[in-house]
Order: C-alpha cells, then sequence, then structure tokens
DNA sequence: ACCAATCTGTTGCAAATGCAACAGAAAAAA
DNA sequence: TTTTTTCTGTTGCATTTGCAACAGATTGGT
C-alpha cells in the first residue's frame, strides 16, 4: 500500500464512529444478495467467507470473488448492466457491515468529526481493491491450468511468507475461482506432484521450488 | 456511475487547476514505462493509446490492459511484488498526465481551493476502474474462446448502443487481450460467422442476434 | 450412529486449444 | 515507389482441457 493503512484498525474505527453502517448476520449457506437493499451499497466482511458467484446459462459455476474478515466488496463495484446475475453466498456463519456510498461521499451531520477519516479511508480500501483485482486478472491471464495453479500458489505463498499453504477452498471451489475444470485441474495437480513442484496433503500444499 | 460524475470535464479541470501535474508525450511505439519515475503515480491518458502488457517467462505477450483516452492507469494498482514485469507502451503518439498519489491525498497548499474536489473526483475515477476491472475480469473466467468473444462483443456492443462495433485491437492483439492463442481465435470467429452469429468485415463485426 | 449430501480422485473419450509453419494482404518504413 | 515488416487466415498435428460417469472418502445433519 501506498500508505501505511490499517484496515483492520479503520474498520473497527467505523463500527465505533459512524452510525450510518448496518451489521447483519448470516448463516452458513446463506444467500447475502437478497438482503441487499441497494446497489449503492459497499459490504464489509467483519466475521466468516463469503462467495461472490456467477452462473452462467450453461449452468457453469463461476466464482468471481471470495471475500474473508476485512475484505470489501458490493455491487457498486459492478458495472449497472450485467446481464449475468450475481449471487454472495455465505460459506461460514458471517458477519457484514453494509454501508451506503452516498454515506462515504456526502457528510451526514455538518459537525461530522469521523467523516473525513471514513472517506480517506474508504478511498484506501478502494485502492487495495484495485490491486486485488489486478492481481487477480494476472491469475485469470495465466493460459492453462498449469500456470494458474501455480501462479496462484505462489500468490499465497508471498502473502504468508511460507511454501507451505492452506488452501481457503474446496478443490471444487478452487476450479471455480480458477475458471478451470474440476478434474482436469486435479489431473494436472497430479502432474505437478509427480513432477516434483509440489507436495500435497489434503489441501496443503509445499512448494518444493 | 454512483455520482453523476464527468470524467472528462473532470480531467480538463485537473489540468486547469492543480499545479502539481506533469504531462509528457510519447510516439507510437515508445516504452512509457522509463519515464515512470514513481510507483506511487497515477498516469492519465490525455490522448492516444497505451497498453499494459506483461511477457511472461516462455515469452508468451499478454495485454493487461489497453487504455484509451480519459482511462487511467499507474503501478499504484498493482501489487509491488509481482515478479512479471510490465510494460506500458504507446500504441498511438500519446500524451499522458502524471499525478503524484501523494498529491491526491495530500492537500499541496493550505489553501488550495482544488483540493477536495480533486481528491472526490479521484475517488470516483479509481471506483470506475474497479468496475472496469471487474468487468474484465468476468470476460476472462469465460470457459472458451467463443464465450470470450461473444462476451467481448457484447461489452463493446453495449457500451457504444450498437449492433456494429468496430475493434480497438489489432486481431493479434485482441487474442493476447482475451488471453488466447491467435490462431484458435482466429478458427473461433470463422466458426461464429458460418453459423450465423456475426458478419465481420476487417475489424468491424456486426452481431446478427 | 446413521443417512444424505458433497467432495475427491480417477478414467476414457470427445472437443477445444495451442503450436508451428507458411503464404498472401496490409501497413509501415525507406 | 519499393522494400521491409507486421498482420491475417489457414492447416495439420500434438497437447490440453472439458465432459460424463463412477466409487470411495469426507462432511454435515438428524
Amino acid at each position: 500500500m501506498i500508505t501505511n493503512f490499517n484496515k483492520s484498525e479503520f474498520i473497527q474505527k467505523i463500527q465505533a464512529n459512524c452510525d450510518r453502517i448496518n451489521i447483519k448476520k448470516f448463516s452458513k449457506g446463506e444467500n447475502v444478495t437478497t438482503y441487499i437493499e441497494n446497489r449503492n451499497q459497499l459490504c464489509i466482511v467483519l466475521k466468516g467467507e463469503v462467495d461472490l458467484i456467477r452462473y452462467d446459462f450453461n449452468g457453469n459455476k463461476t466464482i468471481i470473488g471470495h471475500f474473508t474478515e476485512n475484505d470489501i466488496f458490493g455491487e457498486v463495484f459492478y458495472p449497472a448492466n450485467t446481464n449475468n446475475e450475481l449471487f454472495v453466498e455465505a460459506k461460514k456463519n458471517s458477519e457484514i457491515l453494509f454501508i451506503l456510498y452516498e454515506n462515504v461521499l456526502n457528510r451526514c451531520k455538518k459537525t461530522c468529526p469521523f467523516h473525513d477519516e471514513l472517506y480517506s479511508g474508504m478511498a484506501d480500501m478502494v485502492l487495495q481493491k484495485v490491486i486485488e483485482l489486478n492481481t487477480r486478472i494476472e491469475l485469470l491471464t495465466k493460459r492453462n491450468t498449469r500456470d494458474k495453479l501455480l501462479s496462484y500458489f505462489d500468490i499465497l505463498s508471498s502473502n504468508r511468507l511460507n511454501k507451505t499453504i492452506t488452501i481457503p477452498f474446496s478443490y471444487t471451489d478452487l476450479a471455480d475461482y480458477l475458471s478451470v475444470d474440476r478434474s482436469a485441474m486435479t489431473r494436472e495437480l497430479g502432474h505437478l506432484k509427480e513432477e516434483g513442484f509440489i507436495r500435497k496433503v489434503g489441501n496443503t500444499i509445499t512448494l518444493l521450488y
């Protein structure tokens, strides 16, 4: 990040200082989308995990985004005219903070002392989101399943500063996230193992290179 | 967009009101990257077209982004640790505006009357960038070449409100943009033509559905 | 503890894609 | 204008991927 912005600290401050927010709880498997009244809402995951999902006309599922604690998402980030319906599904029991984008743009009370901080913190979060999205684009532009897997492992590994990583998905979902066929992906994981690139135990992968 | 934000108007205002900006001209084919002194710079295309390009270790080229008039780009938007080198190349004679992200965050003079507008305009531009990136992600998550082409055409078509579109790329570059093999893409374009989905004359495509 | 649902690994086969190579068209440079 | 370079369309072939189906493992619910 550009600034030494502390996301989780900022999110706590919002909860303490802003009275325009709304917090809702969702059970595992619940569809979050139906509770989003307004496109112009920013949503922040306080606890749990949610996936942003698209089903195309063939019934293919794609995990457009996977959000965990302190991640931000929302329809604000998507073109209004999209012909695909997007769903947000809680993968675990989750707690989501909602705030209208208008409330970030416009000061609620003339005197609200927190507003400047809210505004610039949100700007930082959106910039961080841009970086995430570009990372995802780098992943998706990889030409084949092998390169997607290796890039994905690299990203996780460099985030956690560890050659051994735990995949935060089921393999079924990982395939949907990388936008490849699950069986083909399993096959490719097998090849990577045989060729000595990785060690694989359950959903724990160790990079051997 | 959320607000009725006018991007080109805003960009003109920056040029008229902010003295912290820097404008440079680039000739077709020139590498813009080498002129970017600072990662923390926002770059806006005033005139012309530039591509953001990655070459992987196999020499495969990917067009990560294609930017035209009023588009914003910059290394600020990319993770600092990326092991791929990114290049920005002018595809036409171009004019680029540079502004340090610090100058957006921090008021230059205590009294600068333009600063609030600069800040909120930039926030709008970054939000718009998020939408663009999500659109691109939707494209890249399509499972096969046909769906990528059709989605790409759809996006162009709905942007221009016209069933007939002109591709702003050479076909070679379009393949790099969609992250597919060029010859396979040409083949697929042929099928789409045969099957009556599109009409194709040069780089003009008409959607027939 | 049981049953149901989901996930995982696997395989054969069909289809799609990538790769390499080439010739003519088009565009850029000289 | 001529020459050189890049772009486009095409094809054969090897490889990768997707699809369908299945059995065993794992997980979740009751």
